[in-house]
DNA sequence: CACTTTCTGGACTTGCAGGTCCATTTTTTG
DNA sequence: CAAAAAATGGACCTGCAAGTCCAGAAAGTG
């Protein structure tokens, strides 16, 4: 079933990858054609269905794969590492810079849009990159809890997850408006809600009584 | 240029943007074609270039303007009130009941993609709704610092668009994995750190500046 | 150096969705 | 009630993009 690939095809099917992905991000998914695709990798059709036997679908799907290792990858090392608040307002930059770059493309979002709602394929893809990256900015609270930075009280997961879902709100308003103005905000009050109070005494804080629910 | 409607076309014409919204709630936007709106709204051909002289693309738009709506009006009478600590907690019930029933069907997401990134008019549209939504969450908070239920140094604006962030974060998490957690996350902590501290304030608090726009 | 497998080129087929056209019916208007 | 304007039905055209096919070149394998 699965034919062993060459050193020749497997670099004629990462420039395959590759090149679907440039012209996604210039052009969006929908109005990528596979001749397109073609005409920009210097291949054949027939190449294109060798590859990827299942048609546009996989294609796309392996181009939704490669995409999501890259905004992770983008992140990297600060994502890796939120150990100080130093990290932290790097990781913060480098999200903001690295969209800002990427200005109103979003591949991910049209790819998976395109891959109609719930291909399984694509929800795998998206599942396993925002769980990835929740689990990082789980782990940085975490270890500034340790060192006293955040309340440990806190709940570093729901936390993780309000953090995430205002950097993906973010990343889609700048997707819809064009503004950045969205994700740096979130950004900025997520961390800043965070890292308050670097209160090293667990003093008598004076707490009013928390609200229902 | 604009043929004026009768009764009967004003009619026919709304039949076709809810039969449409209903079809791409259903099946997607790029699932959707001419010929399944024909047929689940019982015209012809010519009767949809009649009405929509620009063809699928501005038939899309009068949909997403239809559904930009709907987001907005599923939300009153709370978003409209945000007057009350019951008012904030019933609308956010209302925006978790709104996005529970719709399910992973987002029309308005799949609608704006589908209208290729930058399209001027489906950025005129996700821009207003995006605006009015704030502008609402805005002097939601506004009410509640002049209440004294909200610190009045906080900055009512970047507040409420860290809170939209988050919702649409929520929402578009929500749409890929079908998971309703971090909407509800993103909702309940950024009424929470609005809400926490319902400082009932020193008697001779100087009124900071109420602009209730 | 045979010979097998993988890789490549590109012409061809096919289906379908968007869009056009015009004839006919219904409604409005004076 | 007659002329004009709007609404409707549905056959038809057209282009394009996905997918198929087969023949031939290149690369590995013994």
């Amino acid at each position: 079933m699965a034919p062993r690939l060459t050193a020749k095809g497997a670099a004629t099917r990462q420039r395959i990858v590759e090149g679907a992905a440039e012209q996604i991000r210039e052009r969006g998914a929908t109005e990528t054609t596979l001749d397109d695709i073609r005409a920009r990798t210097a291949t054949s059709k027939s190449q294109l269905f060798h590859y990827f036997p299942g048609g546009k679908e996989e294609l796309l799907l392996a181009v939704a794969r490669h995409e999501a290792g890259r905004v992770l990858s983008d992140q990297q090392p600060h994502l890796g590492a939120l150990t100080s608040r130093q990290a932290w307002y790097d990781w913060r930059d480098a999200v903001v810079d690295r969209y800002r770059r990427q200005g109103q493309q979003c591949p991910l979002g049209t790819l998976v849009s395109q891959l109609s709602p719930a291909t399984p394929g694509a929800q795998a893809v998206t599942r396993e990159l925002l769980g990835s990256w929740q689990a990082q900015i789980t782990s940085g609270i975490r270890a500034m809890q340790e060192k006293r930075e955040i309340p440990p009280e806190l709940d570093a997961d729901r936390a993780a997850a309000a953090l995430l879902a205002g950097i993906q709100g973010g990343v889609s308003i700048l997707m819809s408006t064009g503004s950045l103005t969205h994700l740096e905000v979130a950004l900025d009050l997520g961390i800043e809600r965070l890292l308050v109070a670097p209160a090293p005494a667990p003093a008598p804080a004076p707490a009013p009584a928390p609200p229902p629910r």
